[in-house]
DNA sequence: ACAAGATACTTGATGCATCTTTTTTGACGT
DNA sequence: ACGTCAAAAAAGATGCATCAAGTATCTTGT
């Protein structure tokens, strides 16, 4: 008898969850935004249930916050909680790259590579969008090469966070952003698990150096005004 | 201007996501445990509304799974994700004990020392729950010491999903359990990162080795069932 | 006695009404 | 202009009814 995939069905606070995160990972709200339960309905043509639901697990990964019982927003990012992030990211993602180092395919080495060639034409396109999305599904084929779903989980949730911070100080790296990314596909196809993870180390350090500035820089500007 | 910690309020649905969390940490249920979504609103004395959203939570952290769309159970865990969430803990939890050494005043030291003592203390009355607890408790003082909030939650949610795994393994391996904490404890006084990390990790690797004996016999037994 | 089909029951998903509290708004006084 | 305050509107929490799909039980024919 032939296996069949355990198919996925899908309720609704799902697809409004996934509309979520997408929306998220992509930097389409800004730390801060207010979102409406009753609104957000209107807009997925839904009632109130799955959109309180997505909310709820959203608020769970603590991508959203309730500032007060009726106030429900994109949740903040202090500099030390995106230096926290990025230390484990660096544990994480170099797990990863490790890990994939010691198992990937010519396959994989071959995703990785339309990954970057795509990334780089975005990025001279100037579309930030995807520039932004095509990184993101850089970063995350590792754990998915290495085969490992946890660990994928978890950067997935620390993603939602870093979402509305990154949108802005993407470009303003400009390449720097993939720079890192080549000696990593090297790596793999040496399968050198300690330069894999040294290179990805050195990703996410150096190229999010942007983002941090951005945060910090938010923060001085919010502490002169009190 | 002093800080004002932002007072959490409660809502029901928090209520029961805690105790759920505390049962499951505890190894009051067991892997495949089903849970309903009506019963448990009666013993809790609420509506189906809360519980609910309790339960889409813990979905949300993997600790629950909905086998079939009416079907809500206790998630299993094969052994490659018991390995993969040991290899993912020896990194955080090594990161945790690295920075909790440089940090860790003699306040902290005396914490962590009388949690060893109760524990020592729960092992030989032979009381499992306690022990289970005051371990757990022991792990995550290091990410508390250490000022790394995120990493708590995310330690904190796998141990959501090993929770209904250890409780009979726990006192499998006796004082094996903790014998890894004193050196831990020593390499804090000293401010000794290195040797912090390399105790931790000793920990988890040796002391959960119980764990995974049994749940790769578990895996076998069913495995020579079909 | 047993298997297949029909029936009744369970159960989570969804939608919605209501309640309480918060937020907004706008008038008012300083 | 600005802050204050009160009334009105808004908004999430909670509870509950209904629905559809799955499960168990019963019936029935052989």
């Amino acid at each position: 008898m032939p296996e069949f995939a355990t198919l996925e069905y899908e309720n609704l606070n799902s697809v409004v969850y996934a509309a979520l995160c997408d929306a998220l990972m992509q930097g389409r709200f800004q730390p801060g935004d207010r979102l409406k339960i009753r609104d957000l309905a209107e807009q997925f043509g839904t009632s109130v249930t799955p959109i309180r639901d997505a909310i709820l697990r959203l608020a769970n990964d603590e991508a959203i916050t309730f500032r007060s019982p009726r106030d429900i927003r994109i949740a903040g990012l202090s500099e030390a909680r995106y230096r926290e992030i990025r230390a484990i990211r660096v544990r994480l993602e170099g797990l990863a790259a490790e890990t994939a180092a010691q198992v990937a395919t010519s396959a994989d080495v071959q995703v990785l590579e339309q990954i970057l060639r795509e990334n780089e034409q975005a990025i001279a396109d100037g579309d930030r969008l995807k520039g932004t999305q095509l990184n993101q599904a850089f970063h995350f084929m590792l754990p998915q090469i290495a085969g490992l779903p946890v660990l994928t989980t978890i950067l997935r949730r620390l993603w939602l966070q870093m979402g509305p911070h990154i949108s802005d100080a993407y470009l303003a790296g400009g390449r720097a952003m993939i720079d890192h990314h080549y000696p990593v596909v090297e790596a793999l196809k040496r399968h050198d698990s300690p330069a894999a993870s040294m290179a990805i180390v050195d990703d996410i350090l150096l190229g999010g150096k942007p983002i941090l500035d951005r945060i910090a820089q938010g923060e001085e500007r919010q502490a002169r005004r009190a």
